[in-house]
DNA sequence: CAGACAATAT
DNA sequence: AATATTGTCT
C-alpha cells in the first residue's frame, strides 16, 4: 500500500518471466520408485545400492541427441511398481524408506524454475519447503531445495560483494549453473526499504504452450560427456507421450506455478563411472526452453 | 519441527 | 566440483 510497492512492482513485472516460460512447466523428478522401473541394473559393483530386483525394462544406451525412446507398450505402469512395492514388503519393508536417492543434478532449467519460484514467493516466504512445492518437482525433496538454496544465497552475496567494484569475476567455474539463469534485481538488494510479498499468482492462464516441454533424456550415458545439451524435447519422431504417472503426493493447497499435472517425463538415472564411482545421478532434463 | 548457515563428507 | 549430510542455533 506503499507508493515504493508500486514503484518495485512496475519493474519487476518487467522482469518476470514471460508466462510462457513459467506455466508451461511441469516437470517430474524420478522418484525412487520410477527409477526403479526405469532401472538399469547395474551389475558392477554396489555396497549398499538399490538393485534389488532384476528388472526387465533396462534402457538401452541411445545416443545423445536421440529421443528417449521410452518404452513403449505397457511398461509405464510406473504406479503399479510403486504400489507393487509399498505392497509387497517381501523381506525388506518399504525399500524407498532406505534407499538412497540419486544425486540431483541442477540442469539450468531446474534452477530456473527454482529462480521462479524464489522470485514469485518473495524471499519472506522462499523457504525451502515452499520453494519445493511451488516448483511442483516430484521427487524433489526440501533438502535439495535447502542445499541448493544455501548455495544461491552465497552465490547472492558473492555478487553484490563485487558489484561495486567494477570487477566482476564471478568464476565462471565457481557457479555457472547460478551464471545461467537471470537473477532477479530484490534478490540482489536486501538493503533496499521493502518487505518482499508475494506475487498473487502470475495472471496467466490462457497461455497454453504446445511445444514439446517435455525432457528428454540426459547426456551422461557415454563418456563423451556432451555438455551441450542443444536440442533435447524435441524427438524427430515426437511421440514420447506416454502415460507417465505423476506422483503427485497430496501436496499442499498451494498453488504450483506449473500447469495442471499433465504428463512428466522422468530424469534419468545413470551411472557414472568416468569421473566416479557407482555412483548414480538424477539428471531432470526439463523443457528447453531458454 | 523447519529454517539458516558453516563445516564436512562423498 | 557439485551435492549431500551433519551439527548448532534460532
Amino acid at each position: 500500500m506503499r507508493e515504493e510497492d508500486s514503484n518495485w512492482f512496475s519493474r519487476w513485472e518487467e522482469e518476470l518471466p514471460s508466462p510462457e516460460e513459467l506455466m508451461p512447466l511441469s516437470q517430474t523428478l524420478i522418484t525412487p520408485g520410477l527409477a526403479h522401473a526405469f532401472d538399469i541394473r547395474n551389475p558392477i559393483n554396489n555396497n549398499n545400492n538399490i538393485n534389488t530386483s532384476p528388472n526387465h525394462v533396462s534402457q538401452p544406451s541411445q545416443q545423445p541427441s536421440q529421443q528417449l525412446t521410452p518404452p513403449p507398450g505397457g511398461n509405464n505402469q510406473f504406479a503399479a511398481e510403486n504400489s507393487a512395492e509399498l505392497g509387497s514388503g517381501a523381506g525388506s519393508d518399504e525399500p524407498a524408506r532406505t534407499l538412497k536417492r540419486p544425486r540431483l543434478v541442477w540442469t539450468p532449467q531446474l534452477h530456473k524454475r527454482f529462480v521462479d519460484a524464489v522470485a514469485h514467493l518473495g524471499i519472506k516466504n522462499a523457504v525451502p519447503k515452499t520453494i519445493m512445492q511451488l516448483m511442483s518437482v516430484d521427487g524433489l525433496t526440501r533438502e535439495n531445495v535447502a542445499s541448493h538454496l544455501q548455495k544461491y544465497r552465497l552465490y547472492l552475496k558473492r555478487m553484490q560483494g563485487l558489484s561495486g567494484g567494477g570487477n566482476a569475476s564471478a568464476d565462471p567455474a565457481t557457479d555457472h549453473l547460478f551464471a545461467s539463469s537471470p537473477v532477479p534485481p530484490h534478490f540482489l538488494h536486501p538493503g533496499r526499504g521493502n518487505s518482499e510479498h508475494f506475487l498473487p499468482y502470475v495472471p496467466v492462464a490462457a497461455l497454453q504452450h504446445h511445444q514439446q516441454q517435455m525432457a528428454a533424456v540426459a547426456a551422461v550415458a557415454n563418456p563423451h560427456y556432451h555438455r551441450q545439451m542443444g536440442h533435447f524435447g524435441s524427438p524427430p519422431n515426437g511421440q514420447f507421450e506416454h502415460p507417465f504417472l505423476a506422483r503427485q503426493p497430496a501436496q499442499q493447497p498451494v498453488h504450483r506455478i506449473g500447469a495442471p499435472v499433465h504428463n512428466s517425463v522422468p530424469g534419468y538415472v545413470e551411472d557414472l563411472e568416468s569421473a566416479n564411482g557407482g555412483r548414480k545421478v538424477l539428471t531432470l532434463f526439463p523443457t528447453g526452453d531458454d
